[in-house]
DNA sequence: TTGCATCCTGACCGTATGGTCAGCTTTCAG
DNA sequence: CTGAAAGCTGACCATACGGTCAGGATGCAA
């Protein structure tokens, strides 16, 4: 009848089953936490039979797995901004640019991971024991050596990191707390701009590093 | 036998063993979550037989609402060192001290804040649109007219109480993150002292409101 | 066309959970 | 001292959930 709808490949059929799994667990497990979240739920919202899950994903755990360390992915993809930069201006302007793209982006994929790590990353804390360290072990000597330079005034490298996360997260994992205080309306474009301005100019003025 | 440990009035039970499953419930909420916790859980924290949580509290949400509740009381009392203030340094200093005291002192209770928040607020949603509203706006106002006054530089009220949530709360919901890349030590008294330092300097500086 | 691997799913199962309740013990006002 | 109210709890129940499985449908290589 038509070629438009049905072809679907093997691979094809695979492929996009896994992906609006995950889609639909990554919001499941969102809204109401591992918990909380049900495989019928996901199931429904991904439009399969439950059971259909499970022929792609052994356990909720393992979906759960997957979700977190897809956004873990995407995570630390936005790190790289920094080492490319020249200075902390270059650097921390467009790592709070990709950081606020996430928390616009993805909200549900920051709500699992601030979740998981809430929770005392269960299933992320060897991730975080060896990756996470170094990258930020990295990022810190980036940072002193930037002051060593005067480019900057000496801030503590991990506060500052703790900073820049806490603050860009924030947009994502209370959003809901925001757009109530936005009157009920999710940020316009123009209020995403607003915000990442004004958290690169804090930030930047804060620690002495203003565009010459 | 003893009246050391038996003289207990009907009103010193019900106190005692309401603020037994308060504790207990919140760190259980605060661990796995409203979906993942179990009464069972927090009967056995409480060293009380379930039956006895549920004659306290008649259901599960009941007992969560009263920890969410409770959190948000303290919350919001932190606000007040705002009103007293003559000047953005004072203001916003005793602020971040009260609300970093709040992330150390009550971390669970933060988490199960926070948790509730991400999840769309669904037992706080009223506070919110309305307690908390208020309180932002009046914040607001303060912030707006210490601009006017030449106080600090003009920045955006709204992003600028965001950017204080977000970095004090994170040294609670982000906390285990935090002392894994500290080496997998809680943070010492000294390292508090210089979070807050930090993060006071860097804001102050970030919004021209050093002290004269 | 055939055979096989992959994909799919309704029906089912064991368990854990929130919640109930009948009946016990303890406190305490009168 | 007494009776009633408050406090307590082991045993129980209905439900919902994660997970299984036998067997059917479908794509595809030969």
């Amino acid at each position: 009848m038509s070629e438009t709808t049905r072809p679907m490949r093997r691979q094809d059929i695979r492929r996009e089953n896994e992906k609006a799994i995950l889609l639909a667990a990554e919001k499941v497990f969102a809204e109401a936490g591992f918990g909380g979240a049900t495989m019928q739920l996901i199931a429904d919202l991904a439009g399969l039979p439950k059971a259909n899950l499970h022929y792609y994903f052994a356990t909720k755990e393992e979906l759960y797995r997957s979700v977190v360390q897809n956004i873990f992915e995407i995570w630390l993809q936005a790190a790289n901004c920094f080492d490319a930069a020249r200075g902390p201006v270059d650097g921390i302007s467009s790592y709070i640019d990709a950081k606020m793209e996430i928390s616009r982006r993805h909200p549900d994929g920051s709500k699992v991971w601030a979740s998981e790590v809430m929770h005392g990353a269960p299933v992320l804390q060897d991730y975080m024991e060896s990756t996470l360290r170094e990258w930020t072990d990295g990022r810190v000597e980036i940072i002193r050596r930037w002051i060593e330079e005067g480019k900057m005034d000496p801030v503590d490298p991990r506060h500052l990191l703790y900073m820049l996360w806490a603050t860009t997260q924030h947009y994502a994992d209370f959003g809901h707390q925001i757009e109530t205080l936005n009157g009920g309306k999710s940020l316009s474009d123009r209020q995403w701009r607003e915000a990442k301005e004004n958290i690169k100019r804090v930030i930047l003025t804060g620690i002495g590093a203003q565009p010459a």
